[in-house]
DNA sequence: CTGAAAGCGCTTACAG
DNA sequence: CTGAAAGCGCTTACAG
């Protein structure tokens, strides 16, 4: 159970020769099938596992992946969003199931990365996963392009090369937040969240949420909004914000649920029930959503296949195959809110 | 930019061997100041890295930790409880800070560890991260440690090992939470939770939380109890099985947050307020706790130092130094719901 | 279908 | 302080 076994311990207990070992336990269709099956069943006996790193070494493909995660410095301690992990785990699952490994790291804005893993063959490629202020992120993406990292990421576009990106549908999520509003009757409306190439995701949502007031004649003016990154409390502070202007609104429509469960703290706090005085809509549906009180109503993002794909696009990038600028369509949740 | 520079590349143009190279790159002292600061100089410019892989393979490690999450296959799906996504964080914020890589990947009960991370190379050691019934699992470890991997756990104890394991005091913070209620002066006590074997945290918790309420003359009969598992769903299934006895309550234990979610969902369904009719405490202190209405109280666990110790005595049992037992004190967290 | 041989890019005794 | 050489354990042309 010690010194481990190499394959040519297996050569020498098959007797044929390591080449062919080593062909065998790779399923070559060249191999015999009966000296395939005894390669096997030593391999087995010896509790043989091929050694990833001389593999990997003699391929020069590691079968593995490295996920970056945004860590944003000015969010609360320590806590990740939890839309991120919720991405986290379907992208874990996709791995695997294309037999991938999968490393895990946070981003630092100041990394090489694509040194530190396409050139240390650690990773064969790249997925980006993250928040932060997309002016400074896109000159690291627009570095990676120049140096050909493969690389896909979640929700931010890459200029000029939309097919690196895999993202909801964020204007398509707005206005049905939007649609939703209006058909309950609201009238005076607020938008929490960053509106701004800052962060295009959120800026998305807000041109489908006026969108849609628009088609009913509400113009983009008249909607109340107040910048927030994805925290409660910036939520919190963006709704004070905007109650403190003394316009009447009956709908608040939240760049994301993080942003929402704040914006619902700081309204039940100002003594407004929801959504008997205030409706509040968020997006992403973590689970935090439906545990609130009142559960939010929100735009749900389909993580899992957003890290299938994801997974996917990758691997065909890294293969040198063609891919697709990729939008995942959003859905409206309806709960207790609005 | 395309062909990827080499250790020779470096020693060709710094006029030395390649051998002083990677003794410069890894800062052996055996090497002059000049050369070593030539070598680093032309590696920055040939955006050189160090391949893994090759130095993997030659020094027989590979500075890469697995993390294994178990994936209880009966919780809701595709959610991985907060509690430990929240390890996850602080395990890959501890491993950045030392150099290691980080696999992570979900766990398989059918899975042999020690073959797909230790034997094939992938990985030093393996943290094991995970509910799910304990006594199937104990299997598991005992396997791990006749074949001498290289691991640490949370929470579960191992047989006659308990060196491996790094986890709260539960025991501990179970009486923190009996002596809160107590002090508020509730009578009539439940415990929502499995409490056998099969979940030793859970069990410890109720143990001290029993040990607390002995001292006060209250016998562990007359505390209610009902098996729950960690998600929302048992934990309202098993509160609703406590009322419908008919017993009055007036203060509810929950082995985990995410119970205490479900049983404060049902309490509220079911017509109670609370804290007014039934306070309702927690354990875990995930970030949902402070969202709910009411916010909840609960026993707090330090994720960030059990994510430092989990690696820092993996790192210690790979370099085969000694590695003591240890627990992480509880904190008691006082919010609305008692 | 199988074997002998080269080589992936490092690290580290060994010799000087 | 430096260099020449061996070798980590595989995969894959090449030859038969």
């Amino acid at each position: 159970m010690k010194d481990k076994a190499t394959s040519f311990d297996i050569a020498y207990l098959a007797g044929v020769s390591q080449s062919t070992v080593s062909r065998a336990l790779r399923n070559s269709p060249q191999v015999n099938n009966e000296t395939r099956e005894r390669v096997h069943a030593i391999a087995k006996q010896l509790n043989y596992k091929v050694d990833k790193n001389a593999s990997n070494l003699r391929k020069q493909r590691s079968s593995t992946l490295a996920l970056l995660l945004f860590e944003d410095p000015t969010s609360d301690e320590s806590l990740i969003n939890p839309f991120f992990l919720s991405m986290l785990g379907s992208i874990t699952r996709a791995c695997a199931k294309r037999s991938q490994d999968l490393l895990v790291s946070f981003q630092q804005l100041s990394d090489d990365w694509h040194a530190d893993y396409e050139d240390s063959n650690k990773a064969d490629g790249i997925i980006l996963l993250g928040y932060g202020d997309y002016v400074d992120y896109e000159e690291k993406l627009e570095k990676l392009l120049a140096q050909q990292t493969h690389f896909v990421c979640w929700g931010a576009e890459v200029h000029n090369h939309p097919e690196f990106t895999i993202r909801s549908n964020n204007r398509e999520g707005g206005r049905l937040a939007g649609e939703h509003l209006l058909a309950h009757g609201y009238k005076n409306f607020a938008f929490v969240g960053n509106a701004s190439e800052h962060s295009p995701e959120f800026f998305e949502r807000y041109q489908g949420f006026t969108d849609a007031l628009l088609a009913a004649g509400i113009q983009p003016d008249d909607i109340a909004q107040c910048d927030a990154i994805s925290t409660e409390n910036a939520g919190d502070n963006a709704i004070r914000q905007i109650m403190q202007q003394g316009k009447p609104i009956d709908a608040v429509f939240c760049a994301s649920d993080i942003i929402a469960i704040g914006v619902m703290r700081a309204l039940h706090q100002l003594g407004h029930k929801i959504p008997a005085d205030i409706a509040v809509m968020g997006f992403d549906d973590i689970p935090v959503a439906s545990f609130a009180t009142p559960t939010l109503s929100t735009i749900q993002q389909d993580t899992s296949l957003a890290g299938e794909m994801l997974v996917d696009n990758l691997l065909r990038l890294i293969n040198n195959e063609a891919i697709v600028s990729t939008h995942i369509q959003p859905k409206l949740i309806v709960r207790q809110s609005c």
